[in-house]
RNA sequence: GCCGGGGUGGCGAAACUGGUAAACGCAGGGGACUUAAAAUCCCCUGGCCUUCGGGCCAUCCGGGUUCGAGUCCCGGCCCCGGCACCA
């Protein structure tokens, strides 16, 4: 250990690398014994090259691993590739490299550029999606959904990115456009497969209030995303010709069943069944047909729904179930037909978007609910002629409404749904806005599904013995449109296994959210060719203790796994609900106050970074610069400052280094009476103490470093001025360093051990343990105030009784200033920390 | 509009459960070393006032609770994110 950083800081990080890999020290135990931590981040997509968003979601993770390995726990860190998706396809089109080479190649850069990164992660359990020995556990599963009326067929209107050629889930379309490639997104109606997520909508939002220790914005945007509206369904019947209640009807769904005396009118979706009532070659039929029309040209365009609200009469009545009287039917552009019921009961007066539709078409507006007195709420506006001039959506009194006026809102929802329920008007209901996963991509790079079409025997499943359903790769990429695998005829011709007749394949892959669903149980029994993974291991290691990944799939990825969890809880392979205990959002890498990008010309290249710095100094900065779960801006001259740094450790004790080796360990209360010793053995382990707590309960990572500086500074002052028998402290303080440094900055951590006597790697070292010892003091500064204002410090004793403190802050001169002339009324005395003296 | 998260020096940020606001780093200023520069090392750096002892004002704004509030409560402003014809 000499000569400068700067030129051995390289081939340093890389010999420690080579040795961390020789020594297999990341290589986790099959099962846990004893203390387990799942330490997971999400695994990349390999798109080319990190970016440092990747170095910093892998430096928080790596620090906690290491952390934990020190802490004797057993830990699981693994790394793998989320290999499947269509810039591998899109290069193919372009480029005409294979899907499967470009998906190679760039594993191994990224891969490589992990390594040199320093990254601790257990190789023998890498995955990739990719991979025939993965993906046909997708399809393993898959079949099992299937089996279970989780995984369905049906046709229906679907979101289309037509510059992608694919179908695409609600999840991934934002705002409009498609997630990837920022196009405007249309609809098509199209026969798609479906898992039903649905069916747990309610054990997922429910689920949010049992993790803690998720971030309350992963929480809150996961139960907005589900949607959970409790109101009820009521029945409108049709009115026949003679004014007779018909046999048929409509359904309503309702979270205002209080306002139901002021519906007068009702809306179905322009899909809605009831709208086959409406008589062919009546007026109305035809101005139906010209609605559908129009809508449809929009929505194909990607208009999604229009802003202006449009209907049709149908010329047909519906009874209210409660008033008993007859409204007009319509059908309207913008009620859903898949949400609630695809009807809608229209109350103007009590909901905007039935005013503005009454208000067009010259529809009653009703008041059925007046605002409480004394409740803050702003009752109906009116015009002159008493109609109300908006609608009141706020709770209120009910009038107008037969036998429950007077009732307030909440309790009249309670009462008349009861009331309905007796007589089968009206029963509870719960509604929710998650929609099923639509799993169909019309896409090559991707797990084939594992489903064919018999002409005799409609839609089979392939048997379990036949996965995996290989993806071909004598298909021909064009990015025309249409589903690549139909195109490969030794693909698509199959047979039948009922019936040995010929059999079509499906052609369609599936979404590459599914292969991130379960990824993290693959881990735990990588290699596993029986099942998809041994129940027990995943016990044993499960649940993760900590999952690093970005915001952005908080809506996505987050809520896919615990959906895949809860059917692997069903299929009884996992005895839990939830995967992850702790979540933690790493913020963005920005540098001129936006996030990296090639078209904005911001991007900072790790390797360059690496090849100036060093992976330390590459991961410290990342740490340092802000924690973890904000957003980091790039500030080179911050980096600096961190190389700087650990130049400064490598000079203090690069020289000495030899010597403290040979030094002795000081004795527990050695130095005790001596004040720069014993100051310095009092920082070493308040930062112990620190650190630890930090790593350990709060993860801050970016506070430890800074203490880590403080005590290198504090350290640096008592060399400066070292004297005869001074070796034992600083070797203290050395070794020490290069313990709690570990996480932050490894290599450096390892050379500095090394160089001080160390024989064997850091993190087979136990994290160090601050003495108590050396966390208190006899004597200490009594911070004083006066009326709560800080006025100085007096030396006493650290449990110096209440009286002592108060004349010894009597008699200090600045202090008596603020007391003088004035009355004593209190003192507020807490030993060892303050007296606030409070006078009047 | 609804839901969530935030506003602290020139900048990134600290401040554990209410107890010395601004630790640590960056940038800036001054000094040492040097023929010089770089590098390194040391000191200073929230604002205003000062008789150089210190005083006053400061954590988005306005109130409140408290001996004491960046931290808790009420009201408001601004920024960021999510959802948005969801009945």
């Amino acid at each position: 250990m000499n000569g400068d950083y700067r030129d051995q800081f390289d081939a340093l990080e890389r010999s420690w690398q080579e040795r961390w890999e020789r020594e297999r020290l990341w290589s986790a135990p099959q099962r846990p014994t004893g203390r387990k931590y799942y330490a997971l981040e999400m695994l990349p997509y390999p798109s080319g090259r990190l970016h440092m968003g990747h170095v910093r979601n892998y430096s928080i993770g790596d620090a906690v691993a290491r952390f934990r390995r020190m802490r004797g726990d057993a830990v699981l860190h693994p790394m793998g590739w989320d290999s499947f998706g269509m810039p591998a396809e899109n290069a193919a089109i372009q480029r005409g490299i294979p899907p499967a080479k470009w998906t190679t190649d760039n594993i191994a850069t990224m891969r490589a550029q992990l390594r040199r990164l320093g990254f601790g992660y257990d190789w023998g359990r890498e995955i990739a999606a990719h991979r025939p020995d993965y993906y046909r556990w997708n399809q393993w599963f898959f079949l099992r959904m299937l089996e279970r009326d989780l995984a369905y067929r049906s046709r229906r209107e679907v979101n289309w990115c037509d510059s992608c050629k694919t179908v695409l889930a609600n999840e991934q379309v934002e705002g409009g456009k498609c997630w990837r490639c920022d196009s405007v997104v249309g609809k098509r109606e199209l026969d798609q497969w479906f898992l039903r997520i649905s069916r747990y909508s309610e054990e997922l939002v429910a689920g949010l209030d049992r993790l803690p220790a998720w971030p309350e914005a992963v929480r809150s945007i996961q139960e907005n995303w589900i949607g959970r509206s409790i109101g009820a369904i009521v029945r409108f019947p049709l009115v026949a010709a003679g004014g007779d209640s018909a046999a048929d009807g409509i359904e309503i769904f309702t979270t205002r069943l209080d306002t139901i005396y002021g519906a007068t009118f009702s809306v179905v979706a322009r899909g809605h069944p009831i709208l086959a009532r409406v008589p062919a070659g009546s007026p109305q039929a035809a101005a139906l047909e010209e609605l559908r029309r129009e809508v449809a040209a929009r929505r194909e365009q990607g208009h999604e729904e229009e802003t202006a609200k449009r209907g049709v009469d149908t010329g047909l009545q519906v009874r209210n179930p409660y008033s008993g009287e007859s409204i007009p039917l319509w059908a309207g552009n913008f009620v859903l037909m898949g949400y609630g019921t695809g009807a809608i009961m229209a109350v103007p007066g009590h909901d905007e978007r039935d005013f503005e539709f009454a208000t067009r078409y010259g529809l009653n507006v009703r008041v059925v609910v007046e605002s409480r007195a004394g409740s803050g709420t702003i009752p109906p506006r009116r015009d002159a002629g008493g109609i109300p001039t908006a609608a009141m959506t706020a709770d209120g009194v009910l009038v107008n409404s037969g036998p429950y006026n007077g009732l307030g809102s909440a309790t009249a929802r309670a009462r008349m749904v009861a009331d309905g329920a007796k007589d089968g008007r009206a029963r509870e209901s719960i509604q929710y806005r998650l929609l099923d996963w639509g799993i169909s991509r019309q896409r090559y790079w991707g797990t084939p599904i594992p489903v064919l079409y018999c002409d005799r025997d409609g839609v089979v499943p392939v048997p379990d013995q036949d996965l995996p359903v290989i993806l071909p790769e004598d298909v021909p990429l064009t990015g025309t449109g249409g589903s690549p695998l139909a195109q490969s005829a030794s693909f698509v011709t199959t047979t039948c296994p009922r019936c040995g007749g010929s059999a079509r394949r499906e052609t369609d892959t599936m979404d590459t959210f599914i292969d991130s669903s379960w990824y993290f149980y693959r881990y735990c029994d990588a290699r596993n060719t029986k099942a998809p993974f041994d129940p027990a291991i995943v016990a044993a290691w499960f649940p993760i203790d900590l999952y690093i990944g970005g915001i952005n799939q908080a809506h996505l990825h987050l809520i896919y796994a615990r959906f895949f969890t809860r059917v692997l809880r069903d299929l009884g392979l996992v005895t839990f609900d939830e995967p992850v205990v702790q979540m933690m959002c790493q913020g963005m890498v920005l540098k001129g106050g936006t996030a990296m990008s090639k078209s904005k010309g911001n991007i900072v290249d790790p390797d360059e970074l690496i090849r100036r710095y060093g992976a330390d100094t590459t991961r410290l900065f990342t740490l340092f610069a802000a924690p973890p779960e904000k957003d980091l801006e790039w500030d080179d001259q911050g980096v600096e400052g961190c190389f700087r740094f650990l130049e400064r450790v490598w000079r203090l004790f690069a020289p000495r280094a030899s010597a403290l080796a040979a030094a002795r360990d000081p004795g527990p209360k050695d130095g005790a009476d001596e004040p720069r010793r014993a100051g310095l053995r009092r920082k070493v382990h308040r930062t112990i103490q620190k650190v630890t707590h930090d790593l350990d309960r709060r993860l801050h990572l970016n506070t430890p470093v800074s203490s880590l500086m403080e005590l290198l500074n504090e350290t640096a002052d008592v060399a400066r001025q070292e004297r005869a028998g001074d070796e034992p402290y600083l070797k203290e303080a050395g070794r020490t360093l290069a313990l709690l440094l570990q996480p932050l900055a490894p290599h450096v951590s390892e050379a500095l051990w090394e160089g001080m006597g160390g024989s064997t790697s850091v993190l087979k070292e136990p994290w160090p343990e601050a003495d108590p010892f050396w966390l208190t003091e006899d004597e200490i500064d009594l911070v004083v105030q006066v009326n709560g204002r800080l006025r100085g410090h007096v030396r006493v004793a650290k449990d110096a009784p209440e009286a002592d403190a108060v004349s010894r802050a009597r008699a200090d001169a600045r202090i008596a200033t603020h007391l003088e002339g004035k009355d004593l009324r209190k003192t507020i005395y807490l030993p060892g920390r303050l007296l606030n003296l409070v006078v009047q």
